[in-house]
DNA sequence: GTGGTCTAGACCACT
DNA sequence: GTGGTCTAGACCACA
């Protein structure tokens, strides 16, 4: 599978957030080893480097933490503290843009309502 | 007053954001000329060039025309095709990944957007 | 000049071990802007990507601030800063684990002192 | 007990460190048996191969002898020549930096010295 | 096996 | 001009 980068990021960058999402989500678990720097440049097609700097990126966040000669493992407590950090950061800057984004184009909060609706039938 | 530059976005391009903001709110009308290069370079104490690359970028979306030896203006109809294509950028791309984002921290959309809709009904 | 780089420690960490001491003796002033990454690199005969990352790592300690399109510069109250946090590390640290190995050495501290007379006088 | 490693330096290196230490404080004697390569893994929760490296180190340093299908044992004169060895080291390197490092951070070696004198001439 | 460092060189974005 | 990113490939240190 080859990957669709968005070309305003840098690839490491998103590689980081892609790995966040994925401790959030569960699919990385706490104490997970993250799949080898080697391997995932190879499954990606990309750089070595390019993804040791994401991997280093989410070692200075204290997501993760190195084991010397072992690898890169998900912190204990990684996801308690992203779900805390990241919430925060949608309370206090993404939602009052989006609010505010809302507004300027007079969109009416009933109109993306709907979809969910169906979804909730679906589950 | 120094402005808050987004670090992680050129500047041409949040300066190019606000401009269309202005736009979508009113505080600059149809018509309305731009305020001078110059001027937006010594307010903001940044590089000339670098508010020329701004406006040129809203020339090239037909959002603002130039009038040779008078300065740049808002194009008429400028407001409505913004509208038009702010919304359409709103409902396909940065709604979707504000929800997906909302999931994976367990915000419940509805409860962000209930309250906006009472204020809606109270217009 | 070549410079004397020390094997056991990577080059952009001794770079930034550099900076900061040229900050704290004062040869590099607050406002300063560095020398260019490119510069740096031709002078010392290393790799730009090496000088890049000293200067990040400097950054990210909040001692240089990056101004786009400018290049890099002490911070203002870098110095300042840096005297205070390198001398707790030293009390807290590099001292004691001195004084221990002056014990175990059996070494006199009298004459460690010795030699600093010499100086005082030629002053 | 889990051990403080620090994270800038291999491990061998720092068990190496601290088993030099030990000779040198006594806690150690001469012709003492190191701990097996087994149980100092076991007990610091590291890899025998690492503790062996350490090991194979001071062999190198002449500080430690192999007999073979007895172990490995602290060798006879090594506390001495330790001594002199890292006397030497002391004056040449370590005590030079440090002094560098007090003149940058303007802290005056005597202040610090002084104390220990009175100790010294207590004994 | 793991990650870290460095090189040489290309290309891009910003001011 | 400035720094940032990525590649390809080599070499090293650690466990």
């Amino acid at each position: 599978m080859t990957h669709n980068w968005n070309e305003n990021q840098p690839i490491y960058w998103q590689l980081c957030e892609r790995t966040i999402e994925r401790i959030l989500e569960g699919s990385l678990d706490e104490a997970d080893p993250l799949p080898s720097v080697r391997q995932v440049a190879a499954e990606l097609q990309i750089n070595p480097i390019t993804v040791s700097k994401a991997y280093q990126l989410l070692v200075d966040e204290g997501i993760v933490e190195k084991r010397r000669g072992l690898g890169m493992f998900v912190k204990t407590g990684a996801r308690k503290q992203l779900l805390l950090s990241e919430r925060e950061k949608f309370r206090s800057q993404i939602w009052p843009d989006i609010l505010a984004r809302m507004q300027r184009l007079d969109i009416d909060p009933a109109s993306l309502l709907e979809p969910l609706k169906k979804n909730a039938t679906n589950k």
